[in-house]
DNA sequence: ATTTAACCGAGACGGTACGTCAAGTCTTCAC
DNA sequence: GTGAAGACTTGACGTACCGTCTCGGTTAAAT
């Protein structure tokens, strides 16, 4: 099966509203307004940064009142979340619905971990990201939605993957799948939001190949090379 | 060498000020002032949250002047690394040498990657260390400090106690530290920050466990205990 | 003839409709809606005051679209003007024809001064009366509307009344009716308007007495007058 | 004594500050801006009306704080009503003693009267004073504040002109000098406030004349009454 | 007897202003 | 002569209503 893997994130989020607010009357909402919206929000957090989005900038931008905004999300966060679904998935819900399996896992995970790595590298995503991951960290209702609707979704695909391998042998059978998962994203995640290195296509490739290995030496190799059998 | 592990940034960060104003006479600088105000920011983020903490809101609380926030502190992120550093450290400078290192590779890791899951899951820390990530996501120039004074220390200790490791032949020679460390910190971090799953000190286990033994399994390792041999 | 003379304005105003905008069917107009966006805004006047009377309060509170408001009253003065009308008349257009007149002005003139005051105090009449007034200072339509529709047939009856009293020769002949009416029933309007006294039964026959004798002393000259004699 | 009468409630109003807010302290207050602010809100009650007079706008006009508006005045009415004074005295607290006594009561009477009517169809006058009447007639504490510091000072010199007149033997000895000036001044605020008819220098003097005389005719009842038949 | 056009309740929409809060600057007073 | 106190301008907040505009659903007049 072949996925296109430029884009990661992008690919596999699932689009929904994220609002909580006492029920208005979803059928009359306009869709003109909302996507003007969130497509001003998007453009704002690109322009003017995130500590300067203001509803009212995305209002005025959005030519929209006030109003129909705070009508429909309950909170700016909320609002950005959705902004960033729709610029991942272009708003359309059918998913794709595998990660590449060639067979050869290291050279999966690559591809998968690089493809993390271009999209947090791009501007395009990097900004409205980084927004995101503010709210997230302060407020556990983003949070808990992002984890259902982005992080889970995505992380269901990496398992199956990492379970295919386990099938075919390449994974041990005792490993707990979120934690192979949250140990090759993971520092990646990391890296990123804390700057604490460059995020390089290098450093994805080292992650796959050190988590897999292990950090201890393999004693057993060179029993494997063993000559004496 | 005996360190107590039941907390970990706090011992090994390094106090200092991040003010970058055109130096007002630091000489004459009220320490006074400068303790209520770090008190009181901390205080307030833990009983109003990072969302409404304020600097009138500290100023106030301190019983100091908004000038004399702004005289000393460009930012509040700034004011609030320093009052995270206050409260890690106890205003001390005196830094804690080195990790504990009993040989036991796996079992110093789960102490050391429990201990900061303890740390994490302490409200005192939680609250004002997720009001200091939000900042750091968005504000690179709070990140090179929050690298410089705070992570660097403490990952070039981590190496350290890897690269002891692999002196005694138990982490690979070839494996870059560096990748090992976000190996093992990421996922901690990742999962706390995103409240992605539960962070408990099982949970470190198995990440040091996994981490430690790879993804792959080790047939060679089994030929290694092959009783025919 | 008699009249009942506990309520004044009330009795004598003519009820219309003080809509200009363009017409929609009034054949199909619903009674019922009607009814109840007058009565609603009588309600809400009292309840929450003027100043907090909004349309939309109207609207909820007649279990009515904010639409039929607007469709048929070109302002909320207009509304409360017609308001006030159903208020006052009951929404009936007969009129009683004539004010008190037993041959004794000044009796007669103190029992419709009495009439006025008691009305203006009546909490029932006084809310609306204000708030009409607050807009008829201001706008000119409106208070050219009420002046026909109000001002003008009660005006004609007072000075009806005077008229009679004139030509039995208990008023001056070349006095001007419509200052005599300004004189009698400015004090009382104003007083109660700018709350600068208390506008109590005996203040009215005060104004009364006063505006029959005038303010000069009467002896001296009336005998100084009669030299004849 | 002479007094210039072109202007009557400009000259005797007593300046002073209508706030009744919890102290912010006056001492730092900014006279600039308090002065900006006054005339802001003159300029734009002429130039845009009272119905679409904002508290932002004048904020604007007056290149202020909205805040400091709000920190200084309780409503709307209280501004307009500070603005009104400094209108009306320049913002001077002196008083002119007394009003033209000439011992011509009648002629004095009208002159007073003229010079009121003279004030109320002044434009620069009219618009913000009805505008302060819109808030009194709906706001009884801006009402007494009306009464404290515009009409009783001002009814006060009335009555003492008319106190005057009394020792002169030229007005009734047992006529109560408020109600003499309601029938006075009465007709006059009416007429303008309702617009109910034109307001014009004639009809200042008719009031006077009917109010003096009374609307009873003399001849007939003073010789009736003569003891000396 | 059915069309058909208007009114009706409802309420979303683009707006304006509200009154509040805090940011960051600037001035004044007291120690 | 520093620092608390706090007034100042600025600008965003979230709310309330404005007056306009659909939307279905009655409902009364005209087919």
């Amino acid at each position: 099966m072949k996925v296109k893997t430029d884009r990661l994130v992008s690919r596999f989020a699932r689009v929904g509203d994220v609002s909580q607010k006492a029920a208005p009357d979803a059928s009359r909402r306009s869709e003109t307004a909302r996507r003007a919206i969130l497509t001003a929000a998007l453009d704002l957090v690109g322009k003017v940064g995130y500590a300067k989005l203001t509803i009212e900038g995305i209002a005025t931008a959005a030519g929209v009142g006030k109003q129909t905004i705070y009508r429909w999300w309950p909170s700016k966060g909320a609002l950005l979340f959705d902004a960033f679904l729709t610029l991942t998935t272009g708003g359309q819900e059918e998913q794709a619905a595998a990660l590449p399996d060639t067979g050869d896992l290291a050279a999966d995970m690559k591809l998968i971990l690089r493809a993390t790595v271009n999209e947090l590298n791009d501007p395009r995503y990097d900004l409205p990201m980084r927004a995101l991951h503010t709210e997230i960290v302060l407020d556990p209702a983003l949070a808990a939605d992002y984890a259902k609707r982005l992080d889970e979704p995505l992380r269901e695909l990496k398992k199956n993957r990492l379970r295919s391998a386990q099938r075919a042998g390449q994974v041990a059978e005792d490993v707990d799948l979120d934690v192979a998962v949250d140990m090759l994203f993971g520092p990646i995640l990391n890296r990123w939001l804390q700057r604490s290195g460059p995020l390089t296509p290098d450093y994805a490739d080292q992650v796959v190949d050190t988590a897999l290995r292990g950090l201890r030496p393999r004693e057993a190799r060179s029993c494997f090379e063993c000559p004496g059998r």
